[in-house]
RNA sequence: GGGCACUUAGCUCAGCGGUAGAGCACUACCUUGACAUGGUAGGGGUCACAGGUUCGAUCCCUGUAGUGCCCACCA
């Protein structure tokens, strides 16, 4: 027997431990035993660093529903899992444990030493992630599963490198790339995020009001040097004629670059520098003494700033391009840190760059060539992992060309080989590729795979897939064996996550897998990677297997808290999916959302957590969670996530226990031989007419990613149809003593709830399969797992005279009780029906759901007149006349005002139809159906009207 | 500065050229033999605003306002 109440935690575990001791995800079968046609997704690998958020509960439940549904309808699913090595997050993850245990730093230990206790923290701790995966109930081929770093990936990665080095789409370039101190590495235009400064200083010189002592620097530069514009004067190397000042002015948000500038560049048409420009003028660069000339240049604006632009081509992009045409010098004055190198004035060096910010400000001032300080509004850039401030920085690094990679990328999209879904989403790539900067690969990192590039004595490199080739190589280069160093660098992590939907099935090598599974069939990602990754991935696609990754990439939002925020640390509304799934007490939940916050942010967490949670987060199980990410995830929307959903969803989960625990009392037996075509009974017909529709609606919805849609279908069927009616209908059959109608009834219930088991399995799967195992006690044994059973394709079962019957039924019933509620009829009383001038069809049908109308309308006898009785309620539904003789307990007043109502409706709704039918232009233009159902409409409105007025009349 | 979304019930959101929907919350009644994590009935919306197209607009178009996101730039 079923227990009463349906407990997660005592099944998922067993249902889990089931799947993976019959291998039932494992790739190359399927419910028809995998000879269908290959269904393949690629899990974007999660880091392996990282632990379950709600992103990844709707990313793997999305996948999930499409892998469960396709792999019962036959398809050969592949689901490939694994995890990525994640660059910088691991390194960062194991020198903090390293740290926290007093153990030698990175530096300390060596690169060697290091790896190897990577690789130690990898073997302990990596695994959490896919253990928690499982808890999903992720259907993946955990057998098959990889990691970025394993041997074949590896292999892939330096394979691709070498031939697109060879072919000219990867090179050595010294330019500026975006540089975090924090971590001294290169990252990409990707990971760098712009933060929004605004400043509040303003300072003018020559104010005595105003002086600008330490205390004034303070207060602009103080703790945050960002968010000020300062104003140089420049003196001119000597005076100009036509020109007033002894001196030019010059803008800048950072100061300390000054001391690399080389130039001071203004607009070649700007009259106001034109004297300066006919003389060839050079100004003396404050501080560092050197004499820079003053150039023309378009990139000036005369309507920014002062019009004339400080030039630093070493530490800013746009300055970068102008020193290229002008031939300027490139003054680098930063080191690896951050901090002034020897390239600055020798008081400066050895300076924190913010520092130096602060003594460059102080010593223009002393100079007395601080003009101003503007507050102004700027973003400044930040590494997305370090959140340090990134700093422009000319060093030699690894690129791709993306923009020759990019064309066949685009292309793909353009000419429909690859499908966004919703569509909106190809735009942006569009967008993105079309502007696409190179990307720079090399990381400063030892985490990672190493560049297989090798340099000779004289710094020329020899890129090979391994030392030994890179020797051959070098050997014909130079004529003798040389010693050859490995670049140190490795390359960035999305490097080998662009190889991913190949490199995981065995490329280089040409396997099965490849040719039976690639490309993919659907990508489901969030919009957020789209250029870090999708993008990535059709370049490396389209050139080594010359076909896509995928067929489709379906894009999904973000998973905010209740209210829309995003989920943070800081805010302390990060909703942990196992804390959903098992359960927390409010003391550990506070513990665990406060940890790591300050005093002050853990207070306000605290309150927050204890005002949303007074008693904790109880357990919901994992088949409620993913249910409500599924019916959550409309198309191009982000998910709101609140408890209360996943409560609703949790109690939906115990209807469908409950509706099968009903099944079971009954001896609802599934029945091999049961033919849904055969079934005599109306209310039978009936149900598996809408099992049909129901299923239908899953499958088209599923099929069109419309995963609210086909929740959502699945969901109004199973409480508003099944429980809500059908349980209902058949209790007087089952309790009757018509066997044949009995038993039919019971088998009719154990295939429907079948039907159900099936449709919902995709997204609740816990409770499905342990639902359908659990029929196995009364019934005839299963034969498979639900899993891997079939998926219902109904066709030709919709009966439609059994449905008209059905929802006259339910019209009537709905009808009768919403009389007696407005009645005030006791809820238990049973009341006489009278069904007035039915004809003999209405009245055979009648007869024959007596018991059915007795039971849910609560009425003790049904008798049929010609005319309605006095003193009786009134009901009509479409063309079904009935009332309720309330003797003794009708409230005279309030049936009138009933009636009253209703009439006043009806005659408005047929006012507009009338309205509508009285206008020539939409009886000459309108659709031919639009202007029957108005027609029937009115029809219907005014024999209401009639009815419900001689009722009234007769009330009178 | 450029682009893209969004604005529908108290809240969170679906939907759609032709009677406005769900979940939660709310109100009343009900422990009836699957289920109180339940049942029955009910209240609640000029579908942001203004124009236009159309026989007909919550839906299509334009504009306005507000909100969110992405990209770029900053002297």
């Amino acid at each position: 027997m079923l227990d009463k109440t349906f407990q997660p935690a005592a099944i998922e575990p067993r249902i889990a431990a089931e799947w993976e001791k019959a291998d039932a995800f494992k790739a190359g079968q399927g419910a028809s035993g995998g000879r269908n046609a290959p269904y393949s997704i690629v899990i974007p690998p999660p880091n392996v660093t990282g632990s379950l958020h709600m992103g990844h509960a709707l990313n793997n439940t999305l996948q999930d529903v499409l892998a469960r549904f396709e792999r019962m309808r036959g398809r050969d699913v592949l689901w490939q899992a694994g995890t990525d090595h994640a660059g910088i997050a691991t390194q960062m993850v194991v020198e903090r444990q390293l740290a926290a245990q007093n153990q030698p730093g990175r530096r300390d230990l060596g690169r060697e030493k290091f790896l190897e206790k990577v690789w130690q923290w990898k073997a302990e701790s990596g695994g959490v992630i896919v253990n928690q995966l499982k808890r999903l109930g992720a259907s993946c081929d955990w057998s098959r599963e990889r990691f970025t770093m394993d041997e074949g990936l590896s292999r892939a990665v330096v394979r691709v490198f070498v031939e697109l080095h060879r072919d000219g789409l990867i090179y050595k370039d010294k330019r500026l790339v975006n540089w975090d101190p924090k971590f001294q590495t290169a990252i990409s235009d990707l990971e760098v995020v712009q933060i929004e400064k605004r400043g509040t200083f303003a300072w003018v010189s020559g104010d005595p009001e105003k002086p600008f002592d330490d205390a004034a620097l303070g207060k602009a530069l103080g703790k945050d040097p960002s968010g000020q514009m300062y104003y140089f004067r420049y003196p001119l190397t000597e005076k100009v004629a036509g020109y007033a000042p002894d001196h030019i002015v010059v803008a800048t948000t950072r100061p300390e670059t000054m001391l690399g500038d080389a130039a001071v560049a203004v607009h070649p048409d700007d009259e106001r520098y034109a004297p300066l420009l006919k003389a060839g003028a050079k100004v003396k660069l404050p501080l560092v003494g050197r004499e820079i000339p003053i150039i023309a240049d378009d990139y000036s604006d005369p309507a920014k700033g002062t019009g004339a632009v400080k030039i630093t081509p070493a530490h800013d992009f746009n300055d970068f391009e102008v020193g290229r045409r002008h031939n300027l010098a490139q003054t680098n004055v930063l080191d690896a840190f951050g901090k002034i190198n020897d390239e600055g004035p020798d008081s400066y060096q050895g300076l924190d760059r913010f520092e130096a910010r602060r003594r460059v400000v102080a010593d223009i001032h002393a100079l007395g060539l601080l003009e101003k300080i503007e507050p102004t509004s700027h973003t400044v850039p930040h590494g997305d992992r370090s959140g340090a401030v990134v700093e422009p920085w000319l060093t030699d690094q690894w690129y791709v060309n993306a923009a020759e990679m990019a064309k066949p990328a685009i292309a793909a999209v353009k000419n429909g080989k690859t499908r966004f879904v919703p569509e909106r989403f190809a735009n942006e790539y569009f967008r993105w590729l079309d502007n696409i900067q190179p990307w720079c690969i090399s990381r400063q990192l030892w985490w990672g795979h190493q560049i297989p590039a090798w340099y000779g004595p004289d710094g020329k490199f020899f890129v090979a897939v391994d030392e030994a080739a890179a020797r051959t190589l070098a050997k014909a280069h130079y004529k003798s064996d040389v010693e050859l160093k490995r670049d140190e660098d490795v390359l960035d992590t999305w490097f080998s996550s662009a190889l991913w939907p190949f490199s995981t099935m065995g490329w280089p090598d040409q396997t099965g897998e490849l040719k039976k599974y690639y490309p993919t069939s659907v990508l489901v990602t969030g919009f957020d990677i789209i250029f870090f990754w999708v993008a990535r991935m059709m370049m490396m696609g389209e050139h080594f297997m010359h076909d896509v990754p995928f067929r489709d990439v379906y894009i999904h939002g973000l998973v905010r808290d209740g209210q829309g925020n995003k989920m943070s640390k800081t805010r302390g509304n990060v909703i942990d999916p196992l804390d959903i799934i098992d359960g927390i007490s409010i003391e550990t939940l506070v513990a665990k959302r406060t940890v790591g916050l300050s005093k002050e942010q853990a207070n306000k967490v605290e309150k927050e957590v204890r005002k949303d949670y007074p008693s904790g987060i109880q357990s919901y199980g994992t088949d409620a969670l993913r249910f409500t990410m599924a019916a959550m995830a409309a198309q191009g929307s982000d998910v709101k996530l609140s408890i209360d959903r996943v409560e609703g969803y949790r109690n939906f989960a115990t209807k469908l226990w409950n509706a099968s625990r009903f099944a079971e009392m009954n001896e609802c037996v599934r029945q091999p031989d049961f033919d849904p075509r055969k079934v005599t009974q109306t209310v039978n017909k009936w149900i598996i007419g809408e099992t049909e529709l129901a299923a239908k609606a899953v499958t088209q919805s599923i099929e069109a990613y419309k995963f609210n849609e086909a929740a959502g279908a699945a969901y109004e069927f199973v409480w508003g149809q099944f429980c809500d009616w059908y349980v209902e209908l058949i209790k007087p059959l089952l309790m009757g003593d018509d066997e044949t109608a009995k038993s039919e009834t019971r088998a009719c219930t154990a295939w429907v709830l079948d039907q159900i088991l099936k449709i919902l399995h995709p997204f609740m799967p816990f409770i499905t399969e342990e639902l359908w195992a659990h029929m196995v006690e009364h019934g005839v044994a299963r034969r498979t797992m639900l899993c891997l059973s079939e998926w219902p394709r109904l066709d030709g079962l919709v009966d439609q005279a059994a449905a008209d019957e059905i929802n006259w039924i339910v019209r009537l019933v709905s009808e009768i009780r919403s009389v007696r509620t407005e009645m005030s009829v006791p809820a238990g009383a049973k009341i006489p029906l009278v069904i007035v001038g039915a004809d003999p069809a209405l009245r055979a049908c009648a007869n024959r759901n007596e018991d059915t109308l007795k039971r849910l309308a609560r009425i003790d006898a049904i008798t049929f007149e010609v005319t309605a009785p006095k003193a009786a309620a009134l009901i009509v539904t479409g063309e079904t006349t009935a009332a309720l003789p309330l003797t003794g307990i009708i409230d005279m007043g309030a049936e009138k005002k009933r009636l009253g109502k209703a009439i006043e409706t009806a005659n408005s709704d047929l006012a507009k139809m009338d309205a509508k039918l009285g206008n020539p232009n939409f009886l000459e233009r309108a659709k031919e159906d639009a202007i029957e159902e108005a027609r029937a409409r009115k029809a219907e409105l005014e024999a209401e009207i009639t009815r419900f007025s001689a009722a009234l009349k007769r009330l009178a």
